[in-house]
DNA sequence: TGCCGGCATTTTGAATTCATAATACCTTTT
DNA sequence: AAAAGGTATTATGAATTCAAAATGCCGGCA
């Protein structure tokens, strides 16, 4: 029995801004302009800019006064910063799930782990990432901090733009199959210290960053190169 | 010359929402009255559920749908948990800082300690407290990352209540100062890992919980116990 | 030709109004 | 007297309206 969720005008809005957004619909940068959304969301202003008001606090647009709303700009100095926090999380994470994670879940991400291997051996990207991020999100979920989850889904969602953009090499995809094999070990003895410094370090994340950091200057913004 | 501050309504009343939470003039599980608020602010209701949106997704308020607003309830699992990251963000911002911090930077954090000190050897708490914050802020601007600044002022906003009602005992406070000898240590020498760590194990906020955790079960409810 | 200033238009900010969901109160019935 | 049901009231959700700021356009002027 799920819960009855009452859906806002705004949060409906927000979500279908968000969307948008991730699919690079809406330009970074580019003004956003609040009749025009009106008018494809079919609402009025008021719910519209009350998703506006959430979106800028989640870091996503760019609320200039009186001068309307942009979607962020991200810089690759922005987009490091966030991966350095992400694998900060990630870390904290993984020494907390240690603390409490029972054997069947221990079992369900091994599970896991093995299908991913299987995926990475056939070389499927696409569900090679699909796993990887379960098992992450399992570990964030055994972690057993809400906070941590909230803070940790709000910074994805900043950066998830970039994630199209990532380019795979062999050398990359093979380090980061290893690395989650020490992580399963960790894991399995519930090395907490281990894991997490496993997770802070070698968060498969970083090396996307350091494939934009190559292309891009520091500051310099991210263009909106999606699929 | 500072920056133009075009004040929204919304903002001004989000602060001094936050405000009134934060002195609990609004008490945790009341229900915010709308048309109460906005005869106090003096200002309809438009800005001020613009000003409640963006609480919510602070984590300052809850909205329930079509049943109003009312201040966020903290559990003792929620502060743990927040502080629990905090741990973490502080230990990341050690590491950051120790990366690229400037003699002059650490000459000034130096000094800040010795002030400190001072105020311990005296038993100044108020003083003690000002300098001891003014220190971790110090070092969370010496890792130059503003995502990470912006997230940790955000958490730091949501248990901002519970301070008050700290116990500073002897022990703890001793225990304490020691840790900042360290951090120092660690600091001159750059060693990040090091003062990540100090910083991530020994953060001093952990007591207060641990002061709390003793008196109030795990998913209870804090009560508004404020100065 | 290029720049400045003023007017018109557009866009955002805030208040008001309208609609609908929730709550409280009262009546009715057992 | 207590409970159930229905109506009245109130509070919230959303649209509309009004006000003010910003932008764009045009003409005048150097």
């Amino acid at each position: 029995m799920s819960k009855i969720q009452h859906r806002n005008l705004y949060r409906e809005v927000a979500d279908r801004i968000r969307e948008l957004i991730e699919h690079g619909e809406l330009i970074p940068g580019e003004r956003i302009s609040e009749k025009q959304l009106c008018e494809t969301f079919g609402v009025s202003r008021t719910p519209l800019r009350e998703a506006l008001k959430v979106l800028a606090s989640e870091g996503l647009v760019e609320l200039l006064p009186n001068r309307g709303a942009r979607v962020m700009q991200l810089t690759v100095k922005m987009v490091k910063d966030t991966y350095d926090l992400m694998g900060a999380l990630e870390g904290l994470s993984g020494e907390l799930a240690c603390q409490q994670i029972s054997d069947e879940e221990i079992a369900a991400i091994c599970d896991l782990h093995e299908q991913m291997l299987t995926h990475y051996r056939n070389r499927e990207m696409q569900p090679y990432f699909k796993i990887n991020r379960r098992i992450h999100e399992s570990i964030l979920a055994a972690a057993n901090n809400e906070v941590l989850q909230e803070m940790y889904n709000n910074l994805s969602y900043r950066v998830k733009r970039v994630r199209y953009s990532k380019k795979m090499t062999d050398n990359f995809w093979r380090q980061a199959v290893n690395d989650h094999e020490m992580m399963i070990e960790a894991l399995k003895k519930r090395d907490g210290k281990r894991l997490g410094q496993i997770l802070r370090d070698h968060l498969c994340n970083k090396l996307e960053v350091v494939t934009l950091a190559g292309v891009i200057e520091n500051d310099e913004l991210i263009n909106a190169a999606n699929a």
